[in-house]
DNA sequence: GTCTATACGAAGATAGAC
DNA sequence: GTCTATCTTCGTATAGAC
């Protein structure tokens, strides 16, 4: 937030540490005291750079790793929707493939452990801007290339969400079919989308 | 394990209450001394029914999560996979409905939350085997409907990820919309493939 | 401005009284 | 066999020395 610079500082070394954590062992057993030593800063330093403690933390973290495939997304996206998923389901393959399965995603990770409430907390709303933001991109694309819209923004949230949830179940079994029988699956439905314009 | 009763034994309050709160907050957010005030059992009554402590907690929480889901499953799938996929559906769309969004899957929590392993630890397994098992079930049924069985078991996986994710993601906005696309999209697609059987 | 040292509560788990 | 009281460790967060 003061000057980019190439040489990471500490503050981005302790969100993107934060979001790698997150995405292995979830959001409550990620604590502020491991991700100092995992950045090499010091526990003070991170309620330094984050006032509001954890849940500052866990906000950005999910901003973080949104971010990222929000730059696959729109990078790809230009060469239309296929090209566009097929960026989306490599990202996300590769962090399953490697980590050995031990990672998976930090938004859902946090969407799954934070509780919800009547004034949504902020690591649950970015989470929900966060698929919002994937979803949106997605449908722009398909609309832009003849999808209905209403057809479009429903294909975009079942992409977005069996991507998330494929992304556990492989995780969680170990093996990555589960992964890529869904992967096969949107991108018949994609492709499908783009020939019958609906 | 014991005798079979109308009543609900400690022991299965126990379990029910912790399937409960691990799908409201997460895993690790759910702590074993909460647990045994909820389910008005003293803490040292949880250790007496469950030595191996939270792990076996976990691990009996997501196998009682995932039963409930299964018995459904299997009483409307004789009436096909559509009945079936509707029966999936209502459950969890009645989960976020019932529960003002603050409540989710808790096979999704244990699965993003517990660090996977070499030996993959109990809680991820019986995870693993929950997502698993509703496949085989849905993938089955697909087959026998006159699906060919590659399809079958992908567009089984594709449900299972779709509908696990669209329920984070509905939890997480607060609102039914991207579960009702998701839904809506996979009542289309499973209703295609018994018309093109493949 | 950075970081060390510490406060304070709650976690998982157990020993041993009833 | 059930449960109370307690042990130890670790959590978030901060006060105040450099």
């Amino acid at each position: 937030m003061t000057t980019p610079r190439r040489q990471p500082t500490a503050r981005q070394r302790i969100v993107a540490g934060a979001a790698d954590m997150i995405s292995r062992r979830g959001l409550n057993a990620t604590s502020v005291r491991e991700l100092a030593k995992h950045s090499q800063a010091p526990l003070g330093s991170t309620y330094h750079y984050f006032p509001d403690g954890k849940a500052q933390l866990a906000t950005e973290a999910v901003q973080y790793g949104s971010a990222k495939v929000t730059r696959a997304l729109r990078r790809r996206l230009h060469a239309g929707p296929v090209a566009g998923l097929r960026a989306f389901l490599k990202l996300w393959r590769g962090v399953l493939l490697d980590s050995g399965f031990r990672a998976g995603c930090p938004v859902l990770a946090v969407a799954v452990e934070e509780p919800t409430g009547e004034q949504n907390p902020p690591p649950i709303a970015a989470a929900a801007e966060a698929f919002a933001e994937w979803q949106r991109l997605l449908a722009d694309s398909l609309r832009e290339h003849g999808t209905d819209p209403a057809q479009a923004a429903a294909l975009a949230a079942l992409t977005v969400a069996a991507v998330e949830g494929a992304v556990a179940m492989s995780r969680a079994s170990q093996i990555i079919q589960p992964f890529d029988q869904v992967a096969q699956q949107l991108e018949a439905l994609i492709t499908a989308a783009l020939d019958r314009p609906a």
